[in-house]
DNA sequence: GCTTCGTATCGACATGTGTCAATGTATAGG
DNA sequence: CCTATACATTGACACATGTCGATACGAAGC
């Protein structure tokens, strides 16, 4: 079963900038939001080992060894990513395979890059 | 008197990618410590509100009241931005000017932007 | 030198965060 | 059913973080 992430909070038109004109109180909460949940090296990693696995999507068990951390704290850490929109869960038998959203990853980035 | 950042901690080839292979232990570090930094509703709005200010620079007095923080805040939040090179201070007189590094947010949007 | 003004630093506090061990849940095989 | 497996949730803990008031610092004008 496929879930799905926070409806997005409707706000931010398409394409806000941070350096382009001074930033709402409501974007920078939500860009807050989504750069607090990347900015954490453990989590970091985490976004990279699933984009570069195989069929760019990974399982927990995929992830707990080369992250060297306990099953509970990688899971704490991919519910993390999913609530922001950063990764995609899906529920496939006993297994969650994690995959990148592209379009999140994208939208925090040319939000942040300079005009 | 112009002052400088920390000495960029060497490493990080120059344009690593988050999505392109899984990412070192020192690069999820490194980067992480930079978007923590930008990881935080005010200093998004602090980045913002300087680079939109005329000629692209602002002293503290300017940021206090359209943050509505006290100044001691102010200060701390902009001390966390200069550390990690996002901001970049002057100092003329009795003022800290503070101005964006377009080179560092540049570094971290290209590293965030999906292949 | 004293005062004033703009910033920086300090100490304290409440709150948030990363981690783990223990436990719960759901799916698949026998 | 019973068990094993993969994952999620809970509770607890140490630690980091955002904020403030009070205070220190340093430049400029008198």
């Amino acid at each position: 079963m496929t879930e799905q992430t926070l409806p997005t909070p409707a706000l931010a038109t398409c394409c806000t900038s941070l350096t382009a004109e001074p930033i709402s109180q409501a974007d920078a909460q939500e860009f807050g939001r989504i750069l607090k949940a990347i900015a954490d090296p453990t989590r970091l990693r985490l976004v990279s080992l699933v984009s570069a696995h195989e069929d760019k999507e990974a399982c927990v068990c995929d992830l707990i060894e080369p992250v060297g951390l306990g099953q509970p704290t990688v899971s704490h850490h991919l519910k993390i990513l999913v609530e922001v929109g950063v990764l995609h869960r899906e529920k496939r038998g006993v297994w969650s395979y994690y995959s990148l959203k592209f379009d999140t990853l994208e939208r925090i980035a040319s939000f942040l890059s300079p005009v």
